[in-house]
DNA sequence: CCAATAGTGTCTGTTAGACAATATTCT
DNA sequence: AGAATATTGTCTAACAGACACTATTGG
């Protein structure tokens, strides 16, 4: 038989095939009120979901996304969900991971791709509310419970409770996640599980956490943080972006002298802030990470 | 209708959906025959290929892997197949990237999470080539071929050529990917693509070059090295595949620095080997990468 | 004037790179 | 003895953390 012979008669359906979605994970660092005109205003780290309007998880909230088309490849699905979602291109997208246990969907078996895309705030303001679909920006702190460690024969198992809040105006919602790492003779794996979770639909919790522990480890070692920014921003903005995703204090001396290659200055200045002004920034597409 | 209704009326088959694969890549550091038996055997990567037996790309060689079955994980095919492989268990396995191009198999929409699996030569001679399939191990080793960079807008496109060249005692293969890094604004995307392949089936050779980059990053911030290591090992013989993977070699008195946390002394000596005695080491399990 | 932030200077301790120097084996 | 590797010591430059100090605005 050739080549063309036997792609002709070959039978796809022969196989089972489970169903594949993408899961999207948008995150944005947007400024929260602030009533002194003097201060600056505070950040919040917020993550895009939307209620489900359909069984399963029927009221829930759920990361967008949805079926990947025999057409289009995964990228495209993502994107085409993102644009779907927040009308912006010309966005960070990355893949994060792809979710592929028996059960994760009570519907049928369900693979899915989860993608990660950083957008601002500014650019955003626009599309925040009047989505059709019931889609909504959440406030996303995460909480280190407790952690625990066993030895084993020939290495140990830590397991870790992290919680995960969500809120609005309107909402609060809830999750708790166990992550089990195993040490076991030269070789690691990490497993995560969800304890408890209030309102939100299918195993997304656990993607969430597991997609803010790549996003705290990235913005150390890349710079997806400029995804983050608009256009123009001053280096304590950028600053607060470290700050809210890192989820510490940094010191602004060191800051400043490590993201000054990465950046360029304007002579712009912010205006009318009850205190000194200060020099807006851009990104210098120059910079390389690599050396 | 009731959640529970909704699921029992629920069809699975109204949506067309493509075929799952794991596509493994399985990577060990072997030494090499060395003539003079006071000098140290050099070590080299390789990659465990298979020669395809039957259409698409008959002949030519191709990542072990398989179609994932409706009852098992992602993470249980993967294994299944490495089990199949090289019946080691316990071994490293982390997912790499899920590629989903529309026609990345001639046959029909497929859909492959890659997994990287790394194992230590010592445990797997045995299997080495006594496979009942046609798998074989091929050093392999990459080279930077040309650069171009262009300014556009508002970013720069840089273009990268790399050759990978695989061999054995039997047989060679090579081929080149074009890695695309696209600057705009803010944001940065990269994409593969095989410019050239000689004998690699499929879109592999741009799976395994990418493999091969994530392998030469996670060296450097994770123990991942450890888990390409057998239980006792010379401080030199960890160097060494350090240097074989990052492709460069390394000062022994400040990699010796950068590990000692990591691994603990045993009173073990390597002997008869016309030279000063090293001292065997294991992997620390206690050592933790994070503070 | 003063609250509040912007931005800089400098000290200190840690670490990576470089390389020299010493130690130890087997044939 | 001599080849070859193992292992340690030390100098230096670079850099991160800490913190003090100066600069600049709007009300």
């Amino acid at each position: 038989m050739t080549e063309k012979q036997f792609l002709q008669s070959y039978d796809a359906s022969r196989f089972a095939r489970p169903s594949v979605t993408v899961d999207m994970l948008i995150f944005t660092v947007a400024d929260e009120q602030e009533a002194n005109y003097r201060k600056l205003s505070p950040k919040s780290l917020q993550i895009l979901l939307v209620k489900r309007a359909d069984h399963p998880f029927m009221g829930q909230w759920a990361l967008p996304g949805g079926f990947v088309s025999p057409e289009e490849s995964l990228e495209e699905a993502a994107m085409r969900e993102l644009q779907m979602e927040t009308n912006i291109d010309n966005i960070y997208l990355e893949q994060l991971y792809t979710w592929g246990d028996v059960n994760r969907d009570p519907r049928t078996r369900v693979i899915s791709a989860s993608y990660m895309a950083l957008v601002d705030s500014e650019s955003l303001e626009v599309k925040a509310g009047e989505d059709a679909d019931d889609a909504r920006w959440f406030r996303l702190e995460d909480k280190w419970l407790r952690e625990n460690k066993i030895a084993t024969q020939d290495g140990t198992i830590t397991e870790k409770w992290v919680q995960l809040r969500f809120w609005n105006e309107a909402e609060e919602l809830s999750a708790t996640v166990k992550i089990t790492r195993t040490v076991a003779g030269r070789t690691v794996r990490e497993e995560r599980e969800i304890v408890e979770t209030n309102h939100i639909a299918f195993d997304h919790a656990k993607i969430i956490q597991y997609a803010l522990e790549r996003l705290r480890n990235k913005i150390e070692y890349t710079d997806i943080a400029f995804a983050l920014m608009p256009e123009l921003f001053t280096l304590t903005e950028l600053q607060q972006v470290y700050e809210v995703i890192l989820g510490k204090e940094l010191l602004a001396a060191a800051f400043r002298r490590k993201v000054a290659d990465k950046v360029m200055e304007t002579n712009h200045y912010r205006k009318h802030a009850g205190h000194r002004p200060s020099k807006y920034y851009r990104f210098n597409p120059d910079w390389t990470d690599n050396a």
